[in-house]
DNA sequence: TCCTCAGATGCGATTGATTCGCAACTAGCG
DNA sequence: CGCTAGTTGCGAATCAATCGCATCTGAGGA
């Protein structure tokens, strides 16, 4: 039998309690789509799901619940490589960084873990002497079946 | 004594007439701009400067030759981490891809070639078999003197 | 050299994403 | 339970980018 909602907070609201950072219904919401999305959610379609779970939720609640979730590196924004407009995309960061790739015929976002791109942000880092916060790795082309 | 512009049209100039692209005087003042800018224009900075060269350059035209310019694949699109806004920054695309690195603290932009970088996109290829196009790594973080 | 017209342009209006200003509301501490 | 700093909803504003349309022009052919 599942918890109820209020005693199974997940991570984001797990990091918000941590940093004392007020909670309200809102965010609330707003976290726990986050935290249950499949994938790579745009502004409006949070705000959608979002007030599924809280009718009162705003678009501007939203935005400045995204800037307080990027401040605390918890989230990471994408572009996908604007295929669908000049929106941005959300995503939790999870404990491994990975590659988005596009295609650009058919739209499919893909997804790729690599040691090869661990190793290149460590080079980056030794090399360049630059602390690493936030990176981001967009490709564009054509998956295998677009390609044929 | 150098030549006179009609007669020096640099490689950009060079790709559209191979491909029968009709060039007009705006068109040579945007993309004379993109020739011999040192790095990173966004579109309002382009206009600036194509104005100085023709003053009847539009902005409507800057963003068509820019689209123009991208679906030739001759310039590549960059968020340079989003420092400075929501907008795009714009370089002419050279033989070698390189890695941008935008520091949080001074707003640096410096760039990176890496070998790790083309053999990572190799590996993409192989191992996803997608066909790259394009493909932007951006990466946000603390310079050297920033992070001291 | 001149004609012609597909393609390019300027201008102003428009879209779409995001941010802002402000008065009202509320979480959470004492 | 009351206080107050932080948060919210709402509507207006901003900013980048695009569009519609009437006008103009590059460049190939007569």
């Amino acid at each position: 039998m599942p918890l109820p909602q209020t005693e199974m907070p997940g991570r984001l609201q797990a990091h918000f309690a941590d940093r004392g950072i007020r909670m309200t219904d809102q965010r609330r919401a707003i976290l726990r789509v986050m935290e249950t999305a499949s994938k790579h959610l745009d502004a409006s379609q949070l705000l959608r799901k979002a007030q599924k779970l809280d009718a009162s939720v705003d678009r501007s609640t939203v935005y400045r619940t995204l800037q307080l979730l990027k401040r605390h590196g918890l989230i990471d924004e994408l572009d996908l490589m604007h295929i669908h407009g000049e929106g941005h995309y959300y995503e939790r960061k999870l404990n491994r960084d990975h590659i988005h790739m596009a295609c650009l015929r058919c739209g499919k976002i893909m997804e790729f873990v690599s040691d090869i791109f661990e190793k290149l942000k460590g080079q980056v880092e030794r090399d360049c002497r630059f602390r690493i916060v936030v990176s981001r790795l967009e490709i564009g082309g054509y998956c295998a079946s677009c390609s044929k």
